[in-house]
DNA sequence: CTGTATCCCAGCGGATACTG
DNA sequence: CAGTATCCGCTGGGATACAG
């Protein structure tokens, strides 16, 4: 087994340079993936998302469809919207008194195509394990795949990667 | 503020139902997403596989470059190697002994969407922090972002996306 | 119904020291 | 160079009890 023919088989990101100046950001934690950790890196913080994504917006909707102890969807919660991901706002159906609901921010929904990689990693096709929430597109009816574009619109796949420090 | 205006406003999912039935599944754990965060769900996995994408091999470089303790670094490795995400094997350079080398496999091969998601999430256009591993389309140069498609080749906005319960 | 306060445990991650 | 063993603090998450 050669390490050149893996090399290429792998096609892992292209690295340029030696990345020799890059250590220093990633060991001051100045990495986006970490930053990203930080806030949804959670289980509590992705399950209260994903809630929040099929519609959820009561507290108590959110812990019993999550299956969070309470005292954890709280915490969690607003550190979430302390976050910027959700937002706490009160409102009042007729004859009711207030209540508050959280619903997502435009922070929020931008987690859309992270919790689609997300629900299919973890979903294999050949996976036979039954039931679970299945993720379609409407009217069409086929599965959502999570996917890598650039932003000029050309699919990227992993061989055309390149990682770079970024000079700003 | 009309709460209907917002619902239709946030374009959460369609949900097909009442998802009575879900619960049961969730409360189970059968979640493709929670399966994702047993394996991939720490930060010491997710910079492991970052660095791998980077190119990073030898169990020396991945435990500077991650910035990890070599402790959890070893522990890590090995949980992913047993999680089927990555590979050990031995190699050989001419005239030095025998060493180890730790490879994606297909299976952490696929993290690569989940991994510019993170990526992109934790980097706002706006953000003015200076350096940092950009990533981009090799030869057009333009910046990788994560999109969500179906398995009929659409894009599909947040709004038309719908979730069901699979009867598998 | 929508939380909060308190206590507790397990797991992640780091420090140190030690092997082949 | 490539790990392992041990110890230890911090945080995530659950159980229980309580409050507006």
């Amino acid at each position: 087994m050669e390490r050149v023919d893996r090399q290429s088989e792998e096609a892992v990101f292209t690295r340029v340079g030696e990345f020799a100046d890059r250590d220093a950001f990633t060991a001051a934690g100045w990495c986006a993936m970490e930053r990203s950790l930080q806030v949804v890196g959670t289980r509590s913080a992705m399950m209260l998302v994903r809630e929040a994504f099929y519609g959820g917006r009561r507290f108590d909707d959110l812990v019993r469809r999550t299956g969070l102890a309470e005292t954890v969807a709280s915490k969690r919660l607003r550190q979430l919207v302390a976050d910027g991901l959700m937002e706490r706002t009160p409102y009042r159906e007729p004859g009711a008194r207030t209540r508050y609901e959280y619903v997502l921010t435009a922070r929020g929904r931008d987690l859309f195509p992270l919790f689609v990689a997300l629900m299919r990693w973890g979903q294999p096709a050949e996976d036979g394990v039954r039931g679970g929430v299945e993720l379609t597109h409407a009217g069409c009816g086929a599965t959502l795949v999570p996917a890598v574009r650039c932003e000029a619109g050309h699919d990227v796949p992993i061989g055309e990667t390149e990682a770079r420090i970024a000079s700003r």
